[in-house]
DNA sequence: TTATGTGAAGGATTTCACAGCG
DNA sequence: CGCTGTGAAATCCTTCACATAA
């Protein structure tokens, strides 16, 4: 990500404000979502401390990564004890920005759209779908997963009515693009794409992409390597 | 831990410590699958060469980038004028392992199992669903997306048939793991994950996840950073 | 001349290892 | 004593810059 910039297009530099969190490394971002997930189920079974091993162990990390991880939102631990559930729940979030209210809105009601508006995760985790999109006159109108539909020409009408920021883009590859300008001429500023093409945004948009073909081509690849190296192996033996 | 090259970009064969013979880095792998989408579309627009440039910016990345990423294959660009579509698709889809035929388990037949069946990208890039498993009574017997469902007792069965190793696993968090389980004793040894839980395997099983609600929480994030941006913005001028 | 391929430099991320607090 | 928090080291990834080949 760029750095913040002032008018001259200098360097701003972190402005280490009390109680602001440093500056957070991209990797460690996206692992925080995952520790938050991790200690949601940590509470429903009513555990209240946490040690670094066991919640690293929970997200599949090791434990000097999530102390690094956690280090630079503050110093939420107890030494010689752990860390506090609730405390590092609401720290998270807090970093995370998800104590705000956020409006989603998703556009494209096609299969894999249908199921995203059905997601349990969303709602559960603070997002609220405020509006589902599409082209086709015979969705338009129809009821999906409690949402009514509604017409993609009201696109720009409904993301300033709603105060939605984040779009959810679940619309064929051949469109994506042109819906993607329209988001962000309406004011969308962060966009999680699921069609199998890149977008391009300007600078102060941030933009996801999920490529579930792709992610399966990945996959593909350490069979491939795993393949070779079984028959290294025999041929060795 | 660079790896020698001889004249033609094959990997030297160099140390006799058996250990893994990683040439290419994991985050080139993982663009290789979006440079592949790009050359398909390329291949669909009739055009037969593409520069080094031209194709970064369809991928979002940048020039120097891809052509590193290029080199682990091989050299087969040309100087002065840039690459063949055609060599370049096959030489990425033959590191890939995508030459090979590979049957697909999609385990978990709810919303988000009937949209990725109904994916018409697994499909077109060379991935063959072999099997939709459910544990539902009500869904098995039927057909959903043209494939029939069937019983997820017949596990064990199915992906020994039908000669499975990727396997992608849509089911409820809370039974995630014991699936997973199940799936790694049948034989599948990679996972694509879009359980809302990270899931533990053994050392020769790969796994991938997809966690839409963490995707937004990291869109969260840097809408908060924007808005943060802004109100320092604001109160410096 | 043009655009690839690649050492080397520069960053970012992860791991190590241990000081220091509770 | 046990476990966090963190400099320092190690590793991985990206960008630069230019020699090189068509």
């Amino acid at each position: 990500m760029s750095q913040p910039r002032n008018v001259r297009g200098q360097v701003v530099p972190d402005a280490p404000r009390a109680g602001e969190a440093r500056s957070v490394p991209d990797a460690t971002v996206a692992r925080l979502a995952t520790y938050l997930g991790v200690l949601t189920l940590l509470a429903e079974r009513a555990i209240t401390t946490v040690s670094s091993e066991e919640l690293a162990t929970g997200a599949g990390v090791n434990s000097a990564m999530l102390r690094k991880d956690l280090s630079y939102l503050g110093s939420y631990g107890i030494r010689g004890v752990g860390y506090d559930v609730g405390i590092l729940t609401r720290q998270i979030s807090r970093t995370l920005g998800l104590t705000v209210h956020r409006s989603v809105a998703l556009v494209g009601v096609g299969n894999l759209g249908q199921a995203l508006a059905g997601y349990a995760g969303f709602a559960s985790r603070g997002f609220r779908i405020a509006a589902l999109l599409d082209a086709a006159p015979e969705l338009v109108g129809t009821t999906v997963q409690g949402f009514t539909v509604r017409d993609v020409a009201e696109l720009d009408r409904v993301v300033a009515e709603e105060g939605i920021t984040i779009a959810v883009l679940a619309v064929p590859g051949k469109v994506a693009q042109e819906v993607c300008d329209r988001l962000v001429a309406a004011g969308v500023t962060s966009i999680l794409n699921f069609a199998p093409v890149v977008v391009s945004v300007p600078e102060h948009v941030d933009v996801r992409k999920v490529d579930l073909a792709a992610e399966l081509q990945i996959l593909s690849f350490h069979e491939n390597r795993k393949a070779a190296a079984a028959l290294t192996k025999a041929a060795n033996s």
